[in-house]
DNA sequence: TGTACATCAGTGAACGCGCGTTCACTGATGTAC
DNA sequence: TGTACATCAGTGAACGCGCGTTCACTGATGTAC
């Protein structure tokens, strides 16, 4: 029952949707192959025509959830004004630390998601992690204000202090993540005490 | 062949620790119960003669880290003069954000380590890890420098400030971790970095 | 204190299961004429 | 444009492997007398 190419290229395309939604969920190793395909409506036979191997395609959807994290960033960045920037900043970092992205994480940050796990996947995954990380943070150095107040700051200083702020929003995730299935108060404590400490300290230079 | 009581607990006590460690270092689905055995020198077979199951293992040697944590925690709270609070301070940052930290996630922070897998496991874990989370930051914020300084800053503002610094602690082992493998100069960037800002701005408070 | 026996930590084979991967097969698509 | 055949995406059974867990067995320890 062969399938037009477009079907055919389709069929991947949703695989690797899947594939990046549900590894970031459960995590590389929580997914099988069948389970992936099947996620994409089909069986797990076919798998190897489109995938060498479930680490290559875990490289691939791992790059996937990276493009959608630069999305959201470029979405808001290269604003006009300060104010605007400031603004935008803001809202950042409240979609962020929202309860309702700790509950998603299937269509979220992949460096909270899979940051630990990235560390024991093969080169692959961990090529892709590396420049994924590099490329986020030049972008979100861009998203954080301060730019024009500061003008005497150092680019150097500029970024010290993003990659600071973008670790407190990766590790405020990660704590509330790892408590609110039994702790949901505390878990909800997390995300509000760094979100309103991100935007009050911008907020204050 | 029969062995004595106080060698079986040592056997037991052995697993554990074994297991506190690897799960750190490979995350609870990366060992098996095999691994775990012969760490401490055994065969698999003897396993569920200490523990009902590899969960209720990874729930003990989960809360074993914590005890780990807390008591480095311990070590260097309640000292005498502010000065001595802003050092102490000042040390664990410097030890938590050292690269030797980030290159051996067996005996550190378990938070980092095993955070995102945790919110995975079951209600055994789960629950260690909201106890330990919750113990934890009450000791950390005792550790964060200020509150002589500002007397008066709510209880509140204390606590809030010291989560947010403890998720940039968080996040920033994490971030570096993810790309240590494959760029070791941007996983440092990120250590000092987080580290600079995170000594610095208690400094200057 | 000495003896007889029950206990139980440790061993290693075995179980069932799910995993990543392979394979023979199917049949509609793509292509050569 | 029509025909004949090669291609190849998808299917589902099968493979080998490692996993968590169970089990019959061993023999020194612990205990009852």
């Amino acid at each position: 029952m062969r399938i037009t190419k477009e079907e055919a290229a389709d069929n991947r395309a949703r695989v690797l949707k899947a594939a990046s939604r549900l590894f970031r969920e459960k995590g590389y190793d929580g997914v099988g192959v069948a389970d992936l395909m099947q996620a994409a409506g089909l069986t797990h036979g076919g798998f190897y025509n489109h995938f060498a191997s479930k680490e290559e395609l875990a490289a691939e959807a791992s790059a996937l959830a990276f493009e959608g994290a630069l999305a959201s960033l470029a979405a808001r960045a290269n604003v006009a004004s300060e104010a605007a920037q400031a603004r935008a900043f803001a809202d950042y970092v409240r979609s962020y630390l929202a309860p309702e992205t700790r509950d998603a994480p299937s269509v979220r940050c992949p460096m909270a998601a899979l940051g630990t796990d990235a560390a024991r996947q093969g080169p692959a995954v961990r090529r892709v992690f590396a420049d994924g990380v590099k490329r986020y943070l030049a972008g979100f150095t861009a998203l954080v204000p301060g730019a024009r107040k500061r003008r005497t700051d150092s680019e150097a200083a500029r970024r010290a202090e993003s990659i600071t702020i973008f670790a407190a929003l990766v590790g405020a995730l990660t704590l509330s993540r790892s408590v609110a299935g039994e702790d949901r108060k505390l878990a909800d404590e997390i995300l509000v005490a760094v979100r309103d400490e991100l935007i009050g300290s911008a907020a204050r230079r």
